[in-house]
DNA sequence: TGAATATATGAACATCTTTTCATATGTATT
DNA sequence: AATACATATGAAAAGATGTTCATATATTCA
């Protein structure tokens, strides 16, 4: 049944927008837009304590937008998706041609 | 100063992709991209209540993203931003392609 | 092995969001 | 004017979300 099929394919898009609708979300996706960068970078460049970092890490990783690697001690975090430039991209256009 | 423009801007974008984040707005949304529908209409096409629908109506013409006229007792809304589409329709393909 | 550092996690708290219910407002019809 | 119908709105209830705090886990290095 096609209604069905797109309703569930609706829910499924909220569910990926949802991770661009918090600031802090978005905000960790940008900065990783450039290069891979450690939890405790990311919250120092977000002005926010590290165990809030985190658990917003780990939202973006079970939505596989983000991917991590282990060095020592450090866990750096990339975008894992090649989709998540475009549609942070699209929402800046549409903010700045109001 | 650029990085707290960015900010804001990005805190803009996060609160435009909150109307898309939740599937009752959304759905909202996508059945307007083809026609106008009153608010009853689209009551019963999400088969929610009147008043749910008026709620969150209210938010996305806040948004700017519909906006309606009266004809009548009966109020027809629709889309008035043309990026509606593309943003919902990125976030299918999104879906499309996992 | 023990101390230091980086990150993750569970629980608690505060806040925000969504829906429902009751009712108000606006319009048309008799 | 009274009634019926469509929509909007405020308040309350229920649920979801984001942050903090304390602490656990993993790794390195002395």
């Amino acid at each position: 049944m096609n209604k069905k099929k797109n309703e569930n394919t609706l829910f499924d898009v909220a569910e990926l927008f949802k991770n661009f609708s918090d600031s802090t979300r978005i905000r960790i996706l940008y900065c990783l837009i450039e290069n891979e960068r450690s939890v405790s970078e990311i919250a120092s460049l977000l002005n926010m304590n590290q165990s809030a970092i985190s658990h917003q890490l780990r939202l973006l990783k079970n939505s596989k937008l983000v991917k991590n690697r282990r060095d020592g001690k450090t866990i750096y975090y990339s975008l894992d998706d090649d989709h998540v430039y475009n549609i942070i991209y699209q929402g800046i256009e549409h903010i700045n041609e109001r």
